[in-house]
DNA sequence: ACTAAATGTGTTTTT
DNA sequence: CACATTTAGT
């Protein structure tokens, strides 16, 4: 299989083939990270070592998924299966699922979503009788995430960020540290975890028990890391645990390319991975493969504006290639269209397909005037993330009910039932029932037997209760205790509530959500037959862990959308990229956190998310910005101040077009090199 | 006292 | 334009 390292260059053969000890790999866009990763994977199956003693992490499903069909290209699919392959996420997951009553769960155990827990949190608030303009749920939801991303617990919240925010009393963050620690309790009472919690009860659960941290470290010979500067603390922490004694742990990552900073993704895990191991040896891979020259260069110059960089050059044998054209536009519409008609253009007169295609921009609300535009243009396309198949509302709705299902605790899922299907019943009334129901030790579904015993509870809605308890909650119970394949299962239970009488008629547009729904029950079938043995539950896992679910089912002929996050890790012959503006991007909130003090970096890490989206190109780049913008209802024009990144290109690789609407006509009049800004 | 309708607001990025 | 908060109505 000798023949397999040939087709590496010779930095890649080093690194591919260095199988001992800690290997950093500085890679990077488009040097052939996963390529190598890939091969080195498949040389240590070759050398004999067994798949299930190889742990690999991948920043994201995708990537994971990508990954494993190439190893399978090279290895074959059987290894492929016992291999610990995925994100931090998912592998955690897997190892807590294997040892739950060690981290006080137990069976059904289901994962919060940043919506759930802020939920909790605002439960909690009320119950504490806190104002929430002071403490708004999402700000302290925020403080709590970064706590446990930083492995810091209640008791210490205080002292670690008393200090530090000078804004912030002491009486402040001693009533966090208390939410902090009721919210733990909550998810344990619940039976679940949040996204925090898969990593940190993992590392809690090593720490705590020697001899299953013994069993783990034995079982992970072979550590290897792709991403690496986008590792927050406790990942790094959980790493840097398994891969004791022997370290035999590789990691890959760009810090140009870190951009996760929001959540708690700390560059100097990459910076000073050398330092933690002495022994490491460093492989720099700098050739692109990927680029033509002018893509290369004007996003060097780029990079090169932030001051936390490793050294590290990026270099290509390809030619110029295009100018990156760059585009004023008079407004977002004009802007919108300009894309459309260069889509048009380029597959009418230069052979791009579709599928060659990517429009990105830096937040989500960007793409609507695109979605309004393309259509009418005849570009079909697709919305990578964003508002998700499993983020409708109708969807959201009956997933409760399977949520309460397979895991009874989940008294959140118990509460949003509760909400949707009783009407007369609002915020105050359900929590006297939760106050009954704790005065007198019962279960609130003890109390929903009977619900006039609570004040201000009278027989209208006692049996409006009564009613909801006999058709969700008894039907939820019966069907526990059932033996059917989910997806019948959920049909089930689905027409024992009368979910179309119930909910969907009660909602706008019920034919359409019921189009989802079925939808919806057939995605469920579809997953039943292609995971035999795997049930509901996880089912519902899986589709918190995974958000990208639809991008790779999807290889028609359509332009792809989608931020420059989710586009980290691909590669498009043609890139648009849309609202190069101040405030846009970079984003306002990090101008703002920069003015503040409260991040010095917030503007680099930006510039480096604007070197991802210009990097994702292979042959041409479209860089386009609005000149004003509707900022009020009536016709108010802010003006719009172009991106300090484009300023930051080289002249000379741009090509500078401003783009205006002719007034009475339909068409787009093109300027060419009417300035260079 | 609670709900439903009407107004107001403000919008990062994701596992 | 989707969300939360305020206001009027039952």
């Amino acid at each position: 299989m000798s023949h397999l390292l040939n087709d590496l260059n010779p930095k890649q053969k080093i690194a591919a083939e260095t199988l001992e000890g800690a290997v950093l790999v500085l890679a990077g866009a488009g040097s052939g990270k996963t390529r190598t990763l890939t091969y080195r994977t498949a040389n240590l199956i070759n050398k004999g070592v067994s798949p299930s003693n190889i742990l690999t992490v991948t920043f994201t499903n995708r990537a994971a998924d990508d990954m494993k069909a190439k190893i399978d290209d090279l290895v074959g699919s059987e290894t492929i299966e016992e291999m610990n392959l995925g994100t931090f996420h998912s592998i955690c997951l897997k190892i807590l699922r294997e040892n739950l009553a060690e981290v006080n769960r137990s069976e059904g155990c289901l994962i919060y979503d940043t919506n759930d827990s802020i939920a909790i949190v605002e439960d909690i608030i009320f119950e504490f009788g806190l104002e929430e303009t002071e403490y708004a749920p999402k700000m302290i939801f925020n403080i709590i995430s970064k706590a446990k991303m930083e492995l810091v617990i209640p008791s210490e919240l205080i002292e670690e960020y008393a200090q530090k925010d000078n804004q912030g009393s002491q009486h402040f963050y001693q009533i966090i540290s208390r939410i902090y620690s009721e919210y733990e309790r909550v998810l344990e009472n619940n039976n679940c975890f949040d996204f925090n919690d898969l990593i940190k009860k993992t590392i809690e659960l090593l720490e705590d028990n020697l001899e299953i941290l013994a069993k783990y470290q034995n079982q992970f010979q072979y550590i290897q890391v792709d991403e690496y500067q986008d590792v927050n603390h406790s990942q790094y922490q959980l790493v840097s645990l398994l891969a004791r004694p022997q370290n035999n742990i590789f990691v890959v990552g760009d810090d140009w390319q870190g951009i996760y900073g929001f959540r708690g993704a700390d560059i100097s895990n990459i910076l000073e991975f050398e330092h933690d191991y002495p022994e490491a040896r460093t492989v720099k891979l700098e050739r692109n493969y990927r680029s033509s020259n002018n893509i290369i260069t004007a996003s060097n110059q780029l990079i090169n504006n932030n001051s936390q960089n490793k050294v590290k050059e990026a270099w290509t044998e390809a030619d110029d290639g295009a100018p990156i054209f760059v585009a004023r536009a008079e407004n977002p519409l004009v802007e919108a269209k300009y894309v459309c008609k260069r889509i048009n253009h380029l597959v009418d007169f230069y052979n791009y397909k579709l599928s060659d295609v990517a429009i990105l921009c830096r937040s989500h609300f960007q793409s609507m005037q695109l979605q309004n535009q393309l259509p009418k243009f005849r570009i079909p396309h697709q919305l990578v993330g964003g508002v998700s198949f499993f983020d409708r509302q109708e969807i959201r709705y009956f997933v409760n009910y399977l949520k309460l299902l397979v895991n009874p605790n989940d008294r959140l899922a118990l509460k949003r039932l509760f909400r949707i299907e009783v009407h007369g019943v609002g915020e105050i009334l359900l929590s006297e029932i939760n106050k009954y129901a704790r005065e007198h030790n019962l279960k609130i579904t003890d109390v929903f037997e009977s619900p006039t015993r609570v004040k201000g509870i009278g027989n209208n809605k006692a049996a409006n209760i009564i009613e909801f308890q006999r058709r969700v909650i008894d039907s939820i119970y019966d069907l526990r205790e059932e033996k059917l394949p989910m997806q019948k299962k959920a049909l089930e239970l689905y027409q024992r509530v009368n979910f179309d009488q119930n909910v969907l008629a009660e909602l706008d547009n019920p034919e359409e959500r019921k189009k989802y729904m079925d939808m919806f029950l057939e995605d469920m079938a579809d997953f039943q037959k292609n995971n035999p043995g795997r049930g509901l539950y996880d089912y519902l896992l899986i589709n918190k862990l995974i958000t990208d679910k639809d991008i790779t089912e999807d290889t028609q002929e359509k332009v792809k959308v989608m931020t420059a996050h989710s586009a980290k890790g691909l590669e498009f012959p043609v890139v648009f990229i849309i609202g190069a503006e101040e405030e846009v991007f970079p984003h306002l909130k990090s101008l703002e956190e920069k003015a503040a003090g409260l991040n010095p970096y917030a503007v680099e890490e930006e510039r480096r998310l604007f070197y991802v989206a210009m990097t994702r190109a292979e042959k041409l780049l479209f860089i386009s910005f609005s000149n004003r913008r509707v900022s009020g209802d009536q016709g108010q024009y802010k003006q719009i101040v172009p991106s300090r990144f484009l300023y930051e290109l080289p002249e000379q690789r741009l090509d500078f077009t401003s783009v205006e609407s002719k007034k009475g006509g339909s068409g787009i009049q093109m300027r060419k090199n009417v300035e260079v800004i």
